[in-house]
DNA sequence: ATAAATACAGAACGTTTGTTCTGTATATTG
DNA sequence: CAATATACAGAACAAACGTTCTGTATTTAT
């Protein structure tokens, strides 16, 4: 997972990616049946050890201001937290090879399906359901915050000035609401 | 350009490339000196075709909301216009190859930081110097949503949904003015 | 027209790629 | 303990990679 993160997904060879796992070559084709698959495993494993954490933040815990705050902490923590890994393996790497690959590019849709998802039934928890905002256009409009935040990790920005975009994003959504 | 933005880095082949071209492979290494010149040629000539409209699109032409609009149309129309290309050379192709390779993470960094800047630049035009927001941040955080929109198109949404993401965003960065 | 320089098509280079195969060691099971 | 299956390290494979080289057209300039 970690080798795909910072290399991507052609830079990293299975030679490389052998000795990251410590598995020799025949058992990774056994177990994963080739290069694609063990990526398509790398990605769950990805969204299981840090998507997740990332959408537990959601809650619903606190106010939804404290949660989106929450969530946006971890989603800057995820991008910048370790500097051999800038960025997030879904929107950096994922979405490269989605462009070519009609696998990669369902399994990207799916991903970020999901996480809106999450978003949106935060949204549903804490309004009245007959609020005017489209609450699935909020909830894209904040994963797309997320994701762009993750873009801009790739290039080296400081976590500080991360945040800084994500507190921008939690209050203008919070305006927005009512 | 085009084979870049569709295939990503890797998966395009310099033979593809100099298919895509029309050009033989010694002019190619004669012109740009490999594949990594090619490239940053490609990029050099997306932002002169791709992005510069798209900047242009903020004037200051009419109002603030009326630019930053139709800025995002611009985006949404780049992002889904041709199905060949889903996404953006940068955000999508160029944000995975950065993660590697120095030259291409200060590349990345260089046209995001432009873009920034001439968003933040609108924002000067229209307001008093004094106000209250963070301006480079708010600049950051609808720079972002462009990214993430650029992402989601990657993964085969649709203009249309793209298109209210963008809507929520104006509307909530203008109130967040206030 | 003649000389010098550039442009070209394609073969050739050595690597590296993803994948499969071979033989041996290690577990597992009855 | 014996028989069978699994796991392993590394060789071997054809294919594709980025790059360089060779010889021949084509253009340019005097």
């Amino acid at each position: 997972m970690r080798a795909f993160w910072a290399e991507g997904y052609d830079a990293a060879s299975i030679d490389r990616l052998c000795r990251a796992t410590g598995m020799p070559r025949a058992s990774l084709y056994q177990d994963f049946g080739g290069k694609e698959g063990l990526f398509l495993a790398a990605i769950a494993h990805y969204v299981d050890t840090r998507i997740g954490p990332l959408a537990d933040a959601l809650g619903p815990r606190g106010t939804l201001e404290a949660d989106l705050s929450a969530f946006f902490v971890e989603v800057v923590a995820l991008a910048t937290g370790d500097s051999q890994t800038p960025g997030c393996l879904i929107s950096c790497v994922l979405a490269e090879v989605a462009g070519a690959n009609d696998t990669f590019r369902l399994e990207l849709d799916r991903r970020f399906t999901a996480l809106e998802d999450r978003i949106a039934q935060r949204f549903e928890h804490a309004l009245a359901s007959g609020a005017v905002t489209d609450k699935r256009a909020l909830a894209g409009m904040l994963a797309a915050v997320a994701r762009g935040i993750m873009l801009r990790a790739r290039s080296g920005a400081r976590a500080q000035d991360l945040d800084k975009i994500a507190r921008v994003a939690v209050r203008a959504s919070l305006r927005d609401l009512t």
